[in-house]
Order: C-alpha cells, then sequence, then structure tokens
RNA sequence: GCCGGAGUAGCUCAGCCGGUUAGAGCGAGCGUCUCAUAAGCGCUAGGUCGGCGGUUCGAGUCCGCCCUCCGGCACCA
C-alpha cells in the first residue's frame, strides 16, 4: 500500500497551545485524514521540543524535575490536541530515549563525513532567545528582544559546515520546485542560497540539559538542530533500519512559514551530509490573525482554542480555519467572522439541509429509501469530488471544502425546484418524490463525505442519519461516489447545529480568551516549532560564525517578540542595583541637525548638542519623525554608549523612544526642556 | 533601499495561456415557497478591475512608470 508520511513541527513546551498552534495541527490533520481515505498507509507524527534552556529553567523555579515538567505540559499539550480531534499517530518528546539515539547517529554521521569542525565562540548570549548575540545586536546591553543582560561565554562549539551544501541545496531546489511550497516562500529561500550560507554552530558546551555529542560529551547538541532530527527518531531512525528505510523520506513537513529556513536550508544539509534522502516537501502556512492584529498573549488576544471547541466541538473551529483561510497565506480569526460562518454555512446550510432532507424522507416514507441512479446533481457531485481530489493534493485545502459546499448549495436549490412538498400531495407523483428525495439524500451525503477530513466527528453522525455510515476509522474516498443500489434508513434527529443569535441581545457562548493572570507568561518561546502566531517579528539571533546569509538560516526564535513579556513583571533575580542603573549616563540633548540616512529606511542622522560637546548620533526614527520636524527638539539620549557604524555613520550615542511592538518609536519629551546635557536619572 | 507578493462589488476572495454584457460566497434590501434550524429559493450591488501611459482589432488579463499594503533581507546602538 503506498504510502504518506507527513508531520508538524514540534512545539516548544513552555509556551502553551493557542489557536496558531491548533491551525496548524488542524490543517495537517486535514491532510492526514484525507491520505488515509485515500487508502494511503498514513504515518502522522507531531511532538514537544524539550531540551530548552527556559524549559530546564521553568522547570527549576517550580521546584520540578525537567522531565516531570515536560510529562505535566505532555498531558496538557496533548489534551489540547484530542479536544481538537487531532489524529496524530505518533508523538515524539525530544527527552525520550529513542530520540537521543537518532540524533547521537546523525551528528555522528555529520562528523564522520567530515562536516562538523570544532571552534570557538566568545560574545554575547541570550538565554531566553537561546541565540548568541553580536554586540550590534545589543541594547543598551540588554537582548532587545528580552531586556534581559545576555551572558559573555566563550565556550568551544562544534560547526557544521552549511557552507559546503549551498550549491547541492540550490542544485535541489531547482530540480524539485515542489520542495517548498508555497511558492512566496520558496523565493525567499532561494534568495537566501543566491547570497551563500555561512557555517552554523551546532551545539552548546557547558550545559546538561540536552543531547551530549557522541564525539564529544562535554558539549550539548543546539536545540533547534536537536528539534529537527526529531522527524527521522520518530521512523526510528538509529534504531529500527527497518522501519526508517520504509517510511523515511518524509512525504510532507507542515510548518510555520517563520521556519522554513531550518527546514529547508538547515535539516536537508544536515540530511545530505548524513548520507540520507531528503523530505519531498515542506508546506509553510501562514498565520492566524485576531482581528487583523497578530496574536498576542500579553494582549489577550491569543485565542485559546479550547474555547471554542468547549462550546461548539472541535468540528465549527476546524471547518472555519480551514474553510475560510487560503491555504498558504495569513488568515484572520473574530468571533464575529466565526459566528457569521457558523450560522451560514453550517446552520443554514449543511446542518439545515441534513435536516430538512432527514425531515421528508421520515415524513414522506417512513424514513426509507431506495437508492437509484441521480440526475444532474450526481454529475455535480462527482465533478466536486475529483475537484476536491485535485485540490488536496495541491494542499489548496479550502477549495477541497468549496467544493464539497458548491454540492450542498446545489443541493438546497434542487429541493426548492423539484418541491417535494407538491409531489407528496399527489399520489401519481410517488415515483417522482422517491427520485427526488434519493438524489438530495445521496448528494447531501456525498458531500459531507467530501467533508470528513475536516468534520470527522459531525460528518460520521450525518452520515449515520443518512443511513450510510462508514467506519471513520477507515473512511474511503470511494464512498464519495454515487451509490446507485440498496437500501438507505434515514434517521431524523435534532439540528446539528443551532443557529446562533447574532443580534446582540443574546450574549454569545463564545468569548475571546484573555490570558489567565496566574499563568506565567513563559519567559521566552524558541524552539524549532515556534507556532505561528507567535512568531511574529523576532529578530533572528545569529549563531556564531553565522551572519548574512547564515543568520537568516539561524534558528530564529521568532516567538520572542510574540510573547512581549508582561513589563512589569521582571524576573527577580534579573532586576538591577541602583549602582547598576547609575552606570546609564542619561542626558538631555537637543537636535540642531536631522538629515535622513541615504537609502535607509528608518535612520535619521542627527547632530546634537549634549551641553558639553555636540556629536553625531543616528537613530532608527525615519519612520515616524521627519528630520526637519526633530531639529530644534529637545530629547533624551544614552550618553555613555559605544560608538556603533550605522550604514557606514558612526553614532555615538542613542536616542531613548517608547517602541511599542510593531508600532513606530515615539521621542521622549519634555513638558519644559531642561538645558542639554542636564542628567536624566 | 533591494527582492518577492498583493491591490477586482460593504466584507472575504475567483478570474488559466488577452476576446461577447467582470464573477462567487457572506452581509444588506426586496420578493417567495413551507420540507427544514425565522432556515431555503429568486431578484437586487450599476464595482474608474490602485493610478498613468503603451502594445493590440480587442487588456483586471501583456509591457513600462508611479502609488499603497504585506512579507523577507539590509541599518532600528
Amino acid at each position: 500500500m503506498p504510502r504518506f508520511f507527513l508531520t508538524t513541527a514540534i512545539d516548544y513546551v513552555n509556551s502553551r497551545p493557542h489557536l496558531g498552534t491548533a491551525y496548524e495541527k488542524i490543517t495537517a490533520d486535514v491532510i492526514a485524514r484525507f491520505a488515509r481515505m485515500r487508502g494511503l498507509d498514513t504515518l502522522f507524527v507531531m511532538g514537544n521540543d524539550e531540551h530548552s534552556q527556559n524549559v530546564f529553567r521553568k522547570a527549576r523555579e517550580m521546584g520540578l524535575d525537567p522531565v516531570a515538567y515536560c510529562d505535566r505540559m505532555e498531558d496538557e499539550f496533548r489534551g489540547v490536541w484530542r479536544a481538537l480531534d487531532i489524529s496524530f499517530d505518533d508523538f515524539v518528546r525530544t527527552t525520550e530515549a529513542r530520540h537521543r539515539v537518532a540524533v547521537e547517529r546523525i551528528v555522528q554521521r555529520m562528523y564522520e563525513a567530515g562536516d562538523v569542525y570544532e571552534g570557538a565562540y566568545e560574545g554575547w548570549y541570550c538565554v531566553s532567545c537561546e541565540a548568541f548575540k553580536q554586540e550590534k545586536d545589543l541594547v543598551e546591553g540588554l537582548c532587545p528582544v528580552h531586556r534581559t543582560r545576555p551572558e559573555w561565554i566563550r565556550e568551544k562549539n562544534y560547526f557544521f559546515r552549511l557552507s559546503k551544501y549551498t550549491q547541492p541545496l540550490r542544485d535541489h531546489f531547482a530540480a524539485h520546485p515542489e520542495f517548498l511550497q508555497p511558492d512566496v516562500r520558496r523565493n525567499e529561500i532561494l534568495r537566501l542560497l543566491e547570497g551563500g550560507l555561512e557555517d552554523i554552530s551546532i551545539s552548546r558546551a557547558g550545559q546538561a540539559w540536552g543531547i551530549a555529542l557522541p564525539f564529544d560529551p562535554q558539549s550539548v547538541v543546539y536545540v533547534w538542530v536537536d528539534a529537527l532530527i526529531n522527524y527521522i527518531t520518530a521512523v526510528g531512525y538509529g534504531q529500527d533500519e527497518e522501519r526508517f528505510r520504509t517510511w523515511w523520506p518524509a512525504d510532507l513537513h507542515v510548518i510555520g512559514k517563520d521556519i522554513t529556513r531550518f527546514h529547508c536550508v538547515i535539516w536537508p544539509a544536515m540530511l545530505m551530509s548524513a548520507g540520507e534522502a531528503l523530505p519531498r516537501q515542506v508546506y509553510g502556512h501562514g498565520w492566524v490573525h485576531f482581528r487583523g492584529e497578530k496574536m498576542s498573549k500579553s494582549l489577550g488576544t491569543a485565542v485559546e482554542p479550547l474555547d471554542a471547541v468547549g462550546k461548539f466541538g472541535p468540528d465549527p473551529l476546524r471547518l472555519f480555519l480551514v474553510k475560510e483561510i487560503p491555504y498558504g497565506g495569513d488568515g484572520d480569526f473574530s468571533w464575529e467572522r466565526f459566528e457569521e460562518r457558523y450560522n451560514a454555512d453550517l446552520a443554514n446550510n449543511l446542518g439545515n439541509l441534513v435536516s430538512r432532507v432527514a425531515a421528508m424522507v421520515d415524513r414522506y416514507r417512513g424514513g426509507r429509501l431506495q437508492a437509484r441512479g441521480g440526475g444532474a446533481l450526481a454529475g455535480l457531485a462527482a465533478s466536486a469530488r475529483a475537484q476536491a481530489l485535485d485540490a488536496m493534493t495541491r494542499f489548496a485545502l479550502h477549495e477541497a471544502v468549496a467544493a464539497a459546499y458548491a454540492v450542498i448549495g446545489a443541493t438546497n436549490e434542487f429541493i426548492a425546484q423539484a418541491e417535494p412538498w407538491v409531489l407528496a400531495k399527489s399520489p401519481d407523483k410517488a415515483s417522482h418524490l422517491d427520485e427526488v428525495l434519493y438524489e438530495a439524500a445521496e448528494a447531501t451525503r456525498i458531500a459531507s463525505a467530501l467533508l470528513w477530513p475536516v468534520m470527522p466527528d459531525s460528518v460520521a453522525e450525518i452520515l449515520r442519519r443518512l443511513g450510510h455510515p462508514f467506519d471513520p476509522r477507515a473512511p474511503r474516498f470511494d464512498d464519495t461516489q454515487w451509490i446507485a443500489s440498496g437500501e438507505r434508513h434515514v434517521i431524523k434527529a435534532e439540528a446539528l447545529w443551532p443557529r446562533l443569535d447574532t443580534t446582540g441581545a443574546t450574549p454569545v457562548p463564545v468569548r475571546t480568551s484573555v490570558t489567565d493572570p496566574s499563568t506565567p507568561v513563559p519567559e521566552f518561546v524558541p524552539g524549532p516549532a515556534p507556532t505561528p502566531a507567535s512568531a511574529e517579528q523576532a529578530t533572528p539571533p545569529a549563531i556564531p560564525a553565522a551572519d548574512a546569509a547564515a543568520a537568516p538560516a539561524t534558528p530564529a526564535p521568532a516567538p520572542a517578540a510574540a510573547e512581549p513579556q508582561a513589563p512589569t513583571s521582571v524576573p527577580a533575580d534579573d532586576r538591577l542595583g541602583i549602582d547598576e542603573f547609575m552606570r546609564l549616563d542619561l542626558r538631555v540633548a537637543r537636535v540642531l541637525e536631522a538629515e535622513r540616512v541615504p537609502k535607509s529606511k528608518k535612520l535619521v542622522k542627527m547632530r546634537i548638542d549634549v551641553g558639553s560637546e555636540e556629536r553625531t548620533i543616528v537613530a532608527g526614527i525615519a519612520e515616524a519623525y521627519e528630520p526637519e520636524a526633530l531639529v530644534g527638539r529637545t530629547i533624551a539620549i544614552v550618553a555613555n554608549l559605544k560608538p556603533a557604524k550605522l550604514m557606514g555613520i558612526e553614532s555615538n550615542g542613542m536616542v531613548l523612544a517608547a517602541s511599542p511592538e510593531g508600532g513606530k518609536p515615539e521621542l521622549l519629551s519634555f513638558v519644559d526642556p531642561p538645558a542639554p546635557g542636564t542628567r536624566i536619572r
């Protein structure tokens, strides 16, 4: 039997699952279920990413053994996946023994291939980001993302010769245009490859939480690298050769668009180095925004999927996410929109159709129907079936759903035209009524069956009512064909999806989840599988030796920015002493001249008066301020910063401005401007 | 700034290799049946297809320039 092996990104355990994470799992689940329907021997794997320093820390804070903490989180994740009806077959935890074996094996192979070499790294390291920072990445000596002081570390690192695989990767992309989809993401990677790749660090020294390098037990595999390997762990790499040969390479890695680089550059290069085949395809889905905004836990907009699921079960949410968001692009979720779609798609259309068909068959024929060939609707159902199949092979999940809905709409029209209630009044139309009823029922059944991968539970119920249930454990795509023989016993039952009152008079049962204040916001969320919604505009932390080209390929803990920690809740041990604060030389300054830095988007070069002297300072505020408007203005600066070059201009100091997440900076200003040079403290 | 994508009815979007009166769904308005969850069905949107110019017998549909938005990268010290 043909096989189909797909995976989703594994999740960073410190960050609870939310709508964005759920979206990835749901769409992957739809793909997996469809594959099973088509008779493919399907293996669908997910998992948790646990070897993060933050996980270790968090566990300690809670007074737990790290593994015990991860056990707890696993339960939580599994609980959510269960509630969402995600049919994964295996769940890989990176702390499992089988994963350690796989990691050791592939790293050893890479080492033996001569692709791993020893080097030293010295520099800043932000524990929260779990990434190296270059001096230029720091703001006021702090990690720009976490506002925490990075550690200066000096350690032995092992590097992977990623550079060596630049050309092989280019060739692979050229030979396999389908390797990375959708095209937008593919273009980005192609461009990255054009620029060439740099080697990357794949280890950390002096840490216990992680998997030791087989050739140097003092070092641990860098968490991002560790995480990617889960895909082969799942199929027995290093443990069960036969199983591995049976399933690898994976047919599809479903991931968020922010981590395409890891999956389309680093991961394939690792596999090439180890002499293994590359996954056939990687699909980078988009984000699910909330009311047009990126989701943010601290803003209370990280929608808890369970909120929707709690009231309606998983299917309405699953349908919404799959039907409303063209797969591959970003989408938007709002409760208003959700309710609108619920009423239109489920209550008014599919649900009502099932009700009216069942009611008529029950009333006019005692629930009995004789199967027979169909008319125009049968033709439409057949073409919808073909369209759905075609759409699914392109991962155009929304199109597949639309095809099924075309049949639902047509069936409603058909009923209105045929007017079974009129036929029922004339005994001589009995035969015609039989035909009409069956045609409507069968078209409804087919449309529903096509939706099974999206709404497995609801569809199973619909099929039961329509008298031709299929085994939910072994649904068959063949069942979406018109059945012309046999007898049906149709069951009339209560409404599947009662209409929601959206007039506003009645509070809707669903609500927006606001992060439970008692739940500490995770410090940070790296992990190879940052959830889409949480991966906002984070700055990819650089891996040592990696800059220009490689930096982008660096495991960018995008989520960092996604979880803007409540600014007030600074961990106690990260607070500063007054002496430390006093080291900052904050001064009042006056802008003498200001001009935009040519060819830059946000830089403004200013000549400022700091009382004792004049100096040049460059600030990234061009998007918020016109240079002319700055002249004469009194601002606040950090005066004792080391000089830095920006676009070739040396900047001596930094202007202070409020910088909202994703918004424009607002300069600090004074109601009654003090003299330039005045100390601020 | 560079690269890529997008800009079509109130909303969300289809419109392939250029060709009759530019479409769908939702919302809204009107009408209507009554099997059904006050659901369904029908009709209604007169939209400069972002703007300007060009190619062509003919252009949302191709070319050039411009504007706006999004994403990635390059500078947010």
